[in-house]
DNA sequence: ATGAAAGCGCTAACAT
DNA sequence: ATGTTAGCGCTTTCAT
């Protein structure tokens, strides 16, 4: 590793000009001197110094990567879609899981920036002012990754409010009139919020009541599922289905259903969202709405990576499919077969 | 981002050496410059260049990870507990995810390599002969984390032997007189292999005989734990116990017996290995060999630290305490009760 | 087709 | 206590 492009070209007997040139497999070089040089790299055991060639080009190919949850399948998953794309772009990532801790997810942000990383890419949903202030105030290009926070920025996304609605819609066509909702954190202004308002729609479209007592919000994580499904069981009369804004939380409803005594899908539907591969591994195997998720990732490594080509393009919301994948947690409520 | 370390130096009136001085806590200044200093590098927005600083000191910070699978629980947790570990020593990550291709991981080696990296920590039971050679040449710290590859090189894991015996004969004790055993590759010399002659000595050290037809090997996920399961179970006399290398095989495992109708524990006992956030997640709770997996984690980050700072110590194997958490997939075999 | 030399942004040895 | 300056290892004009 002590051994630099001058030693190199001594080896080879060349200029460090040309070592450079094939190095980087330029024209201008005869076929001789690429294979003494060659030659010699190989003899010396050589490699290139990343570090200095980043401060000369003023490139990193680097993307630095905010997850909240690295631990979560869907986000791992979206994780690995990302890794796998970025790659194939000779792009490397740089990765903090935040764990819900904001002041790290600024900190990491500011080191983001001091390694000059090409591109950012953020999975998660909370912001506060600090980070908004940064997010605006940096010149590298961002995206947000199936968390639209901000319309400043570009994100890709499913439409979470017709995902949600067409969730909820599916129960009802099912025949249930009693519909609970285990949502995100209200405080992310886009998903969390717009999964609750394509509920709340769908139900009133559906033709029922909006009951409170069988609203409730988690954190996305099984536990909170778990929490929350017990919460609405112990709450006066029960619903006949549940639809849940995360395959997490909707595995946490059912683990909660099966330890108090119900079964899914017959005495309780359960609807997830996420389609990760939590959803086979249940039993019964969860019916979810279902994202795009290795999609997800890959397009907003493409978009990121155009935005860094192309710096001052406007910032695009892209859109994803959703859907419904019917497995083996829902059916007619019991009174209608 | 186009403003440097000149430019702060300019508005504040001082010289480049004492801003340097500043952004590095240095002693030898006074008060008054460290204020103009900061005023400075606040109006013009600057953030110092992490790549020039590691040119010119001739460290990166960065540790380069190597992980075969983000996607399983297990890895995912390890790696999160490294990042956390990593970051309170103001490290960064840079991952590769190499869900089983060795080619890739190679190349990534030598990204790492180029990178500059200060240290690599790999969670990847496999090498190949071109992967041994690089590991041999290279002069940056390395760590097997999980798995044991390679006694050249330091090591933290569980003594994979004696977890492997410690859960089967869990088994014995119970009264089970048929145990199956699903393992990982039996390629890996390290933990594929230990646990396999685990069970092994376990089985005779109980007065069993070893029965062809209950060993299987698998690839330590989910899918191949349920088929593994089935090809058991059409095999001609069937255990009564099965114990899996990992929890993801030991969680398809009880999803096959599930889908062909057999119960857990009543009819069959399911025992995994690692631990994971898997094992609450499953009905019946997952009995399992758990592995301290945060402190596999934190404890590989600190030992690399510590070859990093102090580079030529021999290798060590560091063995952490695999303990048994039992839950709810054993009890003893339908007859003897 | 090849080489000499400047400079990327920073730190640190060496003055003062 | 503060400043000058020589590199760190590479790419890239600009000459030849």
């Amino acid at each position: 590793m002590d051994i630099k492009i001058k030693d190199v070209a001594k080896a080879a007997g060349v200029s460090v000009t040309s070592v450079s040139r094939v190095l980087n497999g330029e024209q201008y070089v005869s076929a001789e001197i690429k294979q003494r040089v060659n030659e010699a790299i190989n003899e010396l055991g050589y490699t290139p110094s990343h570090i200095a060639r980043s401060l000369k080009r003023k490139k990193t190919n680097l993307i630095g990567v905010i997850v909240s949850n690295i631990t979560s399948n869907f986000f791992s998953t979206i994780l690995s879609s990302i890794e796998e794309t970025v790659d194939q772009h000779h792009y490397n990532l740089l990765v903090c899981n935040i764990m819900e801790n904001l002041d790290k997810e600024l900190r990491y942000l500011q080191t983001f920036q001091e390694m000059r990383v090409d591109g950012i890419i953020i999975m998660h949903e909370k912001v506060n002012d600090d980070i908004r202030r940064f997010l605006h105030q940096t010149k590298i290009p961002i995206i947000f990754c199936a968390s639209p926070v901000d319309p400043a920025f570009p994100r890709v996304t499913v439409d979470d409010f017709s995902a949600a609605y067409d969730a909820t819609r599916f129960l009802g066509d099912l025949g249930h009139q009693r519909i609970a909702f285990i949502g995100g954190d209200l405080e992310d202004v886009s998903s969390g919020r717009k999964r609750y308002e394509g509920y709340l729609k769908a139900i009133s479209d559906i033709g029922l009541t909006i009951e409170p007592r069988w609203i409730k919000f988690g954190d996305y994580q099984v536990k909170s599922g778990y929490e929350q499904m017990k919460a609405i069981l112990q709450e006066g009369p029960r619903p006949t289905a549940v639809f849940a804004a995360s395959d997490d939380m909707a595995l946490g409803a059912m683990n909660c259903l099966h330890d108090c005594g119900f079964h899914v899908p017959e005495q309780m539907s359960v609807i997830g969202f996420d389609g990760s591969e939590l959803t086979e591994l249940t039993r019964p195997r969860l019916t979810s709405m279902q994202q795009p998720i290795a999609m997800i990732g890959r397009l907003s490594v493409e978009l990121l990576l155009e935005a860094i080509q192309n710096p001052d393009q406007s910032a695009t919301l892209t859109t994803v499919p959703h859907q419904l994948v019917i497995r083996d947690s829902c059916r007619a409520p019991a009174g209608l077969v």
